[in-house]
DNA sequence: TCGATTTTGTTCCCACGTTCACAAGCTCTT
DNA sequence: AAGAGCTTGTGAACGTGGGAACAAAATCGA
């Protein structure tokens, strides 16, 4: 007897992409800008996949994810698929993004040239310190925290960056969350608690070190163990 | 007739922890130290797995790949456990790291606390520009980008930090990599091409907001195909 | 018009990661 | 000393992602 599994939810067409496929989007995108830049009208997947430095079967499956937009023999059209991939990803319109934190790394992110033509906009930057509120980052003028809240309001703001200490990141979390933003990308290297209805994304600067700092190791121990045989052949992610 | 394929290369013992446990031990490291920070001497895989945030049992798989280090019944001596989790990942002796680019980003990263715990120490940072040549951020002075190499040699350096811009990615890559430099984190928004020797990980603030974005849409578009049911239940990464 | 050539879209299979469930093993109480 | 109660470590099932291989479809040339 074979067990027959629901093969989806049957009622929904799942426009769900693999997560794995929405992280290389943005990438093929950035690629697709230069081959228009370099006048290119077409251009393969074996084209895009070097450009992107990844397989060819994978770029293909990727696309195929949000629809066929190429034409066999011939290749996809640059514009046309840059479209495409940008109305997957959302950007159809511009999201207004708040920073929590005016320190170096926020106003690094402030400055960060390349996000309005990804459809991401700096709306505010708030801080907690005095010193730094009035200041200018980038074009964006640093408010008080206390006006966060309205500021989200104000703009609309679902997605904010946090860039505060670890210590504050929850309580920032927290006030974020009940000022209406529903996606967090956490720079503190701290666990946050949200509702499931919360995505938070984190990206901890001193854990890729780690994770470098593990290949390195594990490279002098091969090293040591047969010195001579080559290859270690370590795939970085 | 079924192929029998080499399970593994036979001969090496395979010390390799899989990637996805790597990228969580120091999420563990931290949360550890925290617990001794409470006086605690003692903890259990449910424990670390609610202030990791993770599944118990994934827990307990991820630290059984550095060997049987817990007492069943009891859970695991914290500071034992920190011991080896540290071992584990190379932190044995301190990782000389340089960062290219003393911006907003590099300047971020120079400043950041909590590398020095985390055996990671910024040996130098270099940058072109001569006006930020002689400044210091953090406790180290910008060094000319034509010291590199010989920065690279003196402190032995096998890890670095790219925070320039795009375009001069791949040239700084190029001469990390004669230098003697076979780790890298790129923040660069640009694919390096690098021997098969070296690993690179890169980390991409404008593709991290783009996924989120990506996330927001799916939320919009889920609303309005069924609003009234509820739980779009989309898991952060 | 028809075949050769090119390139996409998809299928199949394998490897990896996650989670459940449970046996093994330790402590504590009676 | 023996059983009750935990907690670890691991075997097995499941789901996701990656890559080779191939059929489908478009162009080009004769």
């Amino acid at each position: 007897m074979t067990l027959l599994r629901t093969p989806r939810l049957a009622g929904a067409p799942d426009r769900g992409i693999p997560d794995a496929t929405v992280a290389r989007l943005p990438l093929y995108l950035r690629v697709l800008a230069s081959f228009a830049d370099a006048g290119a009208t077409t251009c393969s997947s074996v084209e895009l996949a070097e450009a992107a430095g990844v397989n060819p079967a994978k770029v293909r499956k990727d696309l195929s994810h949000l629809g066929s937009y190429g034409t066999r023999g011939v290749g996809y059209d640059v514009e046309y698929l840059s479209y495409q991939i940008a109305r997957g990803l959302g950007q159809t319109h511009t999201w207004d993004v708040v920073i929590v934190g005016a320190g170096n790394l926020g106003s690094a992110l402030s400055t960060y040239q390349g996000f309005s033509s990804r459809g991401i906009d700096i709306a505010a930057v708030v801080d907690t310190d005095p010193a730094r509120v009035g200041t200018l980052v980038g074009d964006v003028e640093v408010r008080p925290y206390a006006e966060l809240a309205d500021l989200v309001h104000r703009h609309g703001v679902k997605i904010a960056v946090l860039a505060v200490p670890g210590e504050a990141a929850q309580a920032v979390a927290d006030d974020l969350v009940s000022a209406g933003v529903t996606s967090i990308l956490n720079f503190a290297p701290a666990v946050l608690q949200v509702p499931d209805s919360v995505v938070v994304r984190k990206v901890d600067l001193s854990v890729e070190l780690q994770i470098l700092a593990y290949h390195e190791q594990r490279k002098d121990e091969v090293d040591e163990t047969f010195s001579g045989s080559s290859q270690g052949e370590v795939a970085a992610r």
